[in-house]
DNA sequence: TTGAAAGCGCTAACAT
DNA sequence: ATGTTAGCGCTTTCAA
């Protein structure tokens, strides 16, 4: 495993050192024929620059961290996946690290990357508002952009999708189908992130339509069967609620799945919302209706605000935080309707199908 | 950005870096009172290791390398998030390249890797056969192991799920029900990767059963969208199969969406089976039966093993490659039953439901 | 118990 | 056009 170095090069060659690392690099101080001399043995010694070495001297490492909650949630996934193509474009590896929800694994995770000197940190956090040592580390080590965040004063970059408005949206779409009964199935709400509710209340509220507390339900994840749980516990709760938004689209699809299993007709009894628009959206049955979480656009400029708060701290230039909001758009399908009676499931119009 | 070295503790202290150094790593050769002054300076100044630096004379990284195809797929996606987590257990970090079915990506990713200094590699391989250039690799750079390939012969470490048996599996369980015309949506085997083909055409052989070239439909992709147009193509040719077999679940969630639009009923007229057993199975309509991929299984002996060859590798052994495979279990669901009477659009029980 | 010196593999400033 | 020297921040001999 012992791989040559620049000074196997230097030798076999007969040149210096700091000539093969000239010619090596494409320098045009060195002369064409030394050149191709030293990339022949280059060649065949199977040499490849030393990352570490390198990253050493020049103070870059052209690494960049990404943290992330979780990455089997497919929109955290589909971001991932984006924000590694554009790195990539820009050549610059990724760092992965995963908090699992833990503000204590989302703090070890800043001083480890920090601590492999990544150029940059892009975070998806864990609380949207208890964001301090993020800050901290942003401030102190390395430039930070997170991912999410509450609205409101934030003095750390931002780039991500107005959750706020996306919520708002959605229920109002289900506000102008007629429904004054709507529900919120609201997972992560545990951890601290409100801007899904806060979007929902305002609709509502903008509306002058009511709206109560065992309306809104807040799983402890994300998932299908996390939804199904909590459509269960909600619609037993409040069977005459007629529209139901979910925060994500797993969590939508557990309550069809729950729906289904109890006979209740969607969207005839229920109308469903989702949230991400993930690929699942559009073949889950009913299709469903989703606000739609544009992972490619905040990659792509979440990684732009990253590249050039790393140029200004390369250059000794101290701007302000920026937050970059981006509305989502709305994606209506078969899971939404004019309300016909409420998810009551003492009169379903039908047996269960599964 | 500017942050403090060992020297700036030892300044700060009025001890010499080499004290400096064996305080902060716990060593019992300083003595305590001098270990709580650096200490305390240490936190002072905010100091954090280099770990460049460090890397650099430690001759390694504590950093491994992960090369997928692609995250989006949820298998792969859940094989991403198990390893994270196993590295992060073993205190490794986890630089994460996707290759999008490139076999040239993967080819720089994995020299980027090893001029990044990885202490290991884990490659799910774009082909499952062509491995020239990962064994090259993992001869003259650094220990590889793979997370997928095909059976036989092959000179690199591999740990993965035995997809011939778990095709094979698959079949066998439709044709204990009773099928005997069973189709094949087989994602992927365009860039080379035959292993469920093996165990399909296995089952069918071993049971004297027809297969015909067209029972087998090869989508370019893994995806929803990919198993809805394999289901038209392939059903609309031979609307006489019983069932099918589709190589992943989203595939088959996707043959499920069209047999809905076409007035299929699954499993009634058709029988589908998926392939990774992702949580989207049991919350599709009908649940899924699937064939399980042990993502946390994989992962787990993976990284075992990678472990094991780095230190093998540092201790200047050079053990012969290894492969293990692990027989994936069928998870039996309501999309497949006895047959009654094929797929043939042109006499559908009852109209479609989207 | 502590310090001085060397060196990991590379780039960069300064010779020649 | 090429070579010499210094040094990135750390760990590791080896001395004291």
């Amino acid at each position: 495993m012992a791989t040559s170095r620049l000074v196997d090069v230097a030798k076999a060659t007969g040149y210096s050192v700091n000539t093969v690392s000239l010619a090596l690099r494409g320098s045009d101080r060195v002369a064409p024929a030394t050149r191709a001399a030293i990339e022949e043995a280059a060649s065949q010694l199977a040499y490849m620059p030393n990352r570490v070495a390198r990253s050493l001297v020049e103070q870059r490492t052209r690494t960049i961290g990404v943290v992330l909650t979780d990455i089997m949630n497919p929109s955290l996934t589909s971001v991932a996946q984006r924000l590694e193509r554009e790195l990539a474009e820009q050549d610059l590896s990724m760092l992965l690290v995963t908090t699992e929800q833990s503000i204590e694994r989302e703090r070890r995770a800043l001083d480890v990357l920090a601590s492999q000197q990544v150029d940059g940190i892009l975070v998806f956090p864990v609380h949207h508002s208890a964001v301090g040592h993020i800050r901290a580390v942003s401030e102190l080590r390395r430039p930070v952009v997170l991912l999410a965040g509450h609205p409101g004063p934030m003095d750390v970059d931002l780039v991500a999708m107005d959750n706020v408005a996306g919520a708002q949206r959605a229920v109002e779409h289900l506000i102008e189908l007629g429904h004054r009964r709507i529900g919120l199935v609201n997972g992560g709400v545990r951890v601290g992130n409100s801007e899904k509710f806060q979007g929902y209340a305002a609709a509502l509220a903008a509306h002058d339509l009511p709206r109560e507390d065992d309306w809104t339900i807040a799983p402890l994840g994300f998932g299908f069967e996390d939804g199904y749980v909590a459509a269960k516990q909600l619609l037993e709760r409040v069977p005459d609620l007629t529209a139901v938004l979910a925060s994500t689209d797993e969590l939508a699809i557990g309550v069809l799945a729950w729906c289904r299993d109890r006979g209740i007709e969607v969207p005839e009894h229920l109308s469903v919302v989702g949230y991400d628009d993930t690929p699942a959206a559009a073949f889950a049955h009913p299709k469903l209706t989703s606000v739609a979480y544009d992972a490619g656009l905040v990659a792509r400029s979440a990684v732009e605000r990253l590249i050039q708060r790393i140029e200004e701290a390369v250059s000794g230039e101290r701007k302000p935080p920026e937050r970059t909001v981006y509305l989502p758009e709305l994606v209506i399908r078969d899971s939404s309707s004019t309300p016909r009676g409420g998810a009551n499931p003492a009169a379903p119009h039908q047996g269960g199908t599964t």
